[in-house]
DNA sequence: CGCAGCTCGGGCAAATTTCCCAAGCCGGAT
DNA sequence: ATCCGGCTTGGGAAATTTGCCCGAGCTGCG
């Protein structure tokens, strides 16, 4: 950690719209143990940005077209399994923020945040600690009733079957008659995956399906 | 106007996230000729910050907590009709970029633009001129060939703006309480909203938003 | 002026969601 | 073999939301 100190932390900015970034940079760069060596525009450039780099630490923004910034996370750790990822976005979900985690990430720190939360995140997790930004283990503290890992893990094939068909846009009838079900069955798994995600919306369901591949929009 | 190049623009920021601000104030402070000189990180604050600065150019997105950013413009124009707005946002969607411009602001640029064509918006803004950024231009003109307008054309302002939040997720209650109504007309809006869209879940109400670029996932 | 459209909300029956519960089944642990 | 735990399937009842109708205030427009 003395080193990180002398040589200061590298960073990649992942973002995809440019002036946040280079405000991002500017930002970062201007605490003088911060240097951003990299940027990238979208999920599918940051690996190779990465593997180009070797960052200390990825600063990220889920939400992004194209790729789910979720598939970039599980991409870069799953080839480099050593590599810092801060979570850095305007949303605030407990299903998103424990997607993010299981996915691999470091660390998620809201866009609400004081910028110098922001960057004692990102020298918190350039050490190799979690962080996230107080608004974040708020939600979290909130939800703090599924210890269990992974998102999707905690679900049911059933369960996952029918988070996939209603995030699709089925109606519950729909899905029953699909499955042979009783409505009522559908009605109790979609109660049931609602409780187990953290979700509290069908919105928020929806982008849970989508941010794990299983419906795409 | 050779007045306003030796004086330099000043602008007010309106943005909801601390960092982003921050990051913005130091790209326009690094032009030169642009200063901030106030910010405020609600639609609330805006107005007072405007009167307090009279800033020549107020940067503001639109997509906040709270009242609307259309509010904002409105809320400003409508004391000060000289004020030069330049709305800058992430969202593209032709309706918004109409409402804006009829709410009265001066220019409408997106966070995918190029950070040089943003702060040319803002100097063409501060020199009384219409300004749009590249991507801006195309959406609306797309929109005005179109034969069959957009599912969004059909949706008034409020209903934009409440299938904006309920798509990122945010409860009824929520979506009341940002917007200062009433749990029940929340809940009438989305009513509306399903039969105008012709949506029968709110999973494809979601899905709708999404490809409308009114939600990412 | 009158008409149309948006905004805002009340009312009320019907439907759905929210929880709690039970039973059958199956795989693994004891 | 037996028990435990999790998945699957559904019933029931209270709470909430939805679906649809209504009116009132406001604004812009012919």
């Amino acid at each position: 950690m003395s080193e990180v100190a002398a040589t200061g932390i590298s960073v990649l900015l992942v973002d995809d719209h440019p002036i946040v970034r280079q405000g991002y940079r500017r930002v970062l760069e201007s605490q003088g143990d911060l240097h951003v060596v990299a940027e990238a525009d979208n999920a599918a450039d940051a690996y190779g940005a990465f593997k180009a780099h070797a960052p200390d630490v990825v600063v990220l923004d889920i939400s992004m077209p194209g790729a789910s910034g979720l598939e970039a996370i599980r991409n870069i750790r799953a080839r480099s399994p050593r590599a810092r990822i801060l979570v850095f976005t305007m949303h605030n979900e407990a299903v998103l923020v424990k997607a993010a985690f299981s996915a691999g990430a470091s660390g998620f720190v809201t866009k609400s945040s004081e910028p110098s939360a922001v960057v004692n995140a990102i020298r918190s997790v350039a050490r190799g600690e979690r962080a996230m930004s107080d608004d974040i283990a708020h939600v979290l503290a909130e939800d703090s009733l599924s210890p269990t890992g992974s998102v999707l893990d905690q679900l049911g094939e059933r369960e996952i079957e029918i988070l996939r068909q209603f995030a699709g846009g089925a109606t519950t009838e729909q899905i029953a008659t699909h499955l042979n079900l009783s409505v009522k069955t559908v009605q109790n798994y979609h109660y049931l995956i609602k409780t187990k995600t953290g979700a509290r919306t069908d919105a928020q369901l929806v982008r849970l399906a989508a941010s794990c591949g299983l419906t795409r929009i």
